[in-house]
DNA sequence: GGTAATGCATAAGTGTCGGTTATGATGAGG
DNA sequence: CCTCATCATAACCGACACTTATGCATTACC
């Protein structure tokens, strides 16, 4: 029945006095105005105008409506500016969850470059396995998912469905296999996975352990778990202690450096992607995609790369 | 650039779940909604909506607004909420403005009228001769004012110009000589004005005395003004003390009873119009309407007869 | 896993709203 | 008394916003 329209004239009125510095005032022609205030009065049912002479006044109903245009306006108006600091990067919200090892170094490095580049957009950070990132992201309550999907192997059922998201590779990682030093093959730099299948096996979550049976099994062994830690710094420090050996990402052997263990690549190659998960519509938003940029700058990776569609090519 | 109507839908897409649902709230059909959403899209320039599968929901953006949709389509409902009180009676205010001797019976009467009839109506009232009131009337100060105006003399210039606005006729008052009960003529029932021109005048205010100036003037002699006093009971308590004569209007005399003087018609009769004024589009106020009819129905005139045109017939 | 149902997007059509220019009427001022 | 200033009105016109009809995707159910 009122619209905003309705309450600026009503409000250039009684600021200015008369229809035809109303008009000037908001950029219209004077008849405009004067149908616009005949609109508000036939449509509201009373006279919000007292004709007299040439001068026009509010009467006590238009009146009202002119006091209580401040209000709506500036609530308007306010809301105007969140949406363009939004627009802006000079406000807004990221929700991230990502899984645990991928806290270690690529999530603060980005969160830092983010701040830097934008101070004004808040952050928030959950740690989350990969199957409770992506529900989130797909119920709306987070609006990156960082991922990892292997791209070998299927025996592990690490490829999550990715379909209706955008993906943005962020980086390969490397699953290495980290032994105390002193280890009769630790300065071969390669190795295969049969060689250690007498050995005593460090594991770490259910689903990392999970991968290493399913790579053990590819490779024709059962192995060993002797020990069942998640920390990967704990795990290290049995592998140091001479206590088993480990599969460790090469993100978390890259943090920092472990001189009392040697790490060997594996034969054949255990890759698993890093990945930026998103919505295609949340893509589009300037905070989102700034954060994409950001995770994208940490790991390193070229920011315009377009999305890596993994979901159709488990290879 | 954001209006009520896109305020509006984006809260039904917030509270409903979907457009179809916000459509089926608002009473439209879902591509108007599909499409409201787009154009606030693209004028905004921020993602509002994200559409993941085939459900929506809001991005932070989206719900800026539909937080600020709030207060803002609230304040709307109040505005309109107020504007329909006071079309419905249920709030408003009059701003009266009368003359002094009206005070004493008519205007008190009238408000009581209107309390009874509509006690959610303020009206405020302020003593004014009527050249005062009418210049309160033409700069907005005032929404009724009551008036006198002579029928016969234009001697004095009790006659206002009343262009541009609209009278009411309350009542004729007639203009009668108040003597003591001892007096000669007293029980004459009709007399002229030069039977007295001998007497001790009491005179009023300076228009009331400049009137009888006036009116004695056409009678033929100069009255000897022995008293000047506004107030209408004590120039009545000069008269009963024999001290003089006065013009005292009906509606004072009405007011009270004054048993200790005599009132004489005079001949030929000095009558003024007591009169309602107020604007065109006052008038079509309905808290000024009302005030209007109470003060009719105050003065006992007929509220429906046609506002009386003064200003082109002053005979 | 095929099929039906559900929900959003799009296209085309249409009326009305809200603006313009042009013009008239009328009060205010020199 | 004439002129200027202001509001009202008329005629015109485009664009916006809603409709119906349809397509396309996902989700759910058998």
């Amino acid at each position: 029945m009122i619209d905003a329209a309705g309450l600026r004239v009503m409000k250039a009125i009684a600021d200015e006095g008369s229809f035809t510095s109303a008009a000037n005032a908001l950029g219209f022609t004077q008849p405009a105005i004067s149908q616009m205030v005949r609109r508000l009065e036939q449509r509201t049912g009373t006279v919000l105008v007292e004709r007299y002479g040439r001068q026009v006044r509010l009467t006590e109903a238009g009146q009202v409506l002119a006091r209580h245009a401040v209000g709506v306006l500036a609530a308007l108006d306010a809301a105007e500016e969140e949406i363009t600091a939004i627009a802006g990067l000079r406000a807004g919200r990221v929700r991230l969850q990502a899984f645990p090892s991928s806290s270690a170094t690529l999530v603060p490095k980005a969160l830092a470059i983010l701040r830097s580049r934008h101070p004004d957009i808040t952050m928030t950070f959950t740690e989350a396995e990969p199957p409770q990132s992506l529900a989130a992201l797909r119920a709306g309550d987070c609006d990156v998912a960082v991922i990892f999907a292997t791209k070998d192997v299927d025996a592990g059922e690490l490829v999550e469905d990715l379909s209706l998201l955008v993906t943005r590779h962020l980086l390969d990682d490397e699953l290495r296999l980290a032994t105390p030093k002193d280890h009769p093959l630790a300065q071969t730099g390669t190795a295969s996975l049969s060689d250690f299948a007498s050995e005593d096996w460090i594991a770490g979550c259910p689903r990392c352990r999970a991968h290493l049976v399913g790579l053990a099994d590819k490779a024709g062994f059962r192995p060993t778990v002797s020990f069942e830690i998640e920390d990967y710094v704990a795990q290290l420090g049995l592998v140091t202690a001479g206590l088993g050996v480990a599969l460790v990402p090469d993100i978390i052997l890259n943090a920092a450096k472990h001189d009392d263990v040697a790490t060997l690549s594996l034969s054949p190659v255990s890759q698993r992607q890093i990945l930026a998960v998103t919505t295609p519509d949340l893509l589009r938003v300037p905070a989102v995609a700034a954060a994409l940029d950001a995770l994208c700058a940490a790991a390193g990776a070229d920011p315009s790369t377009s999305p890596a569609e993994l979901a159709a090519s488990p290879a």
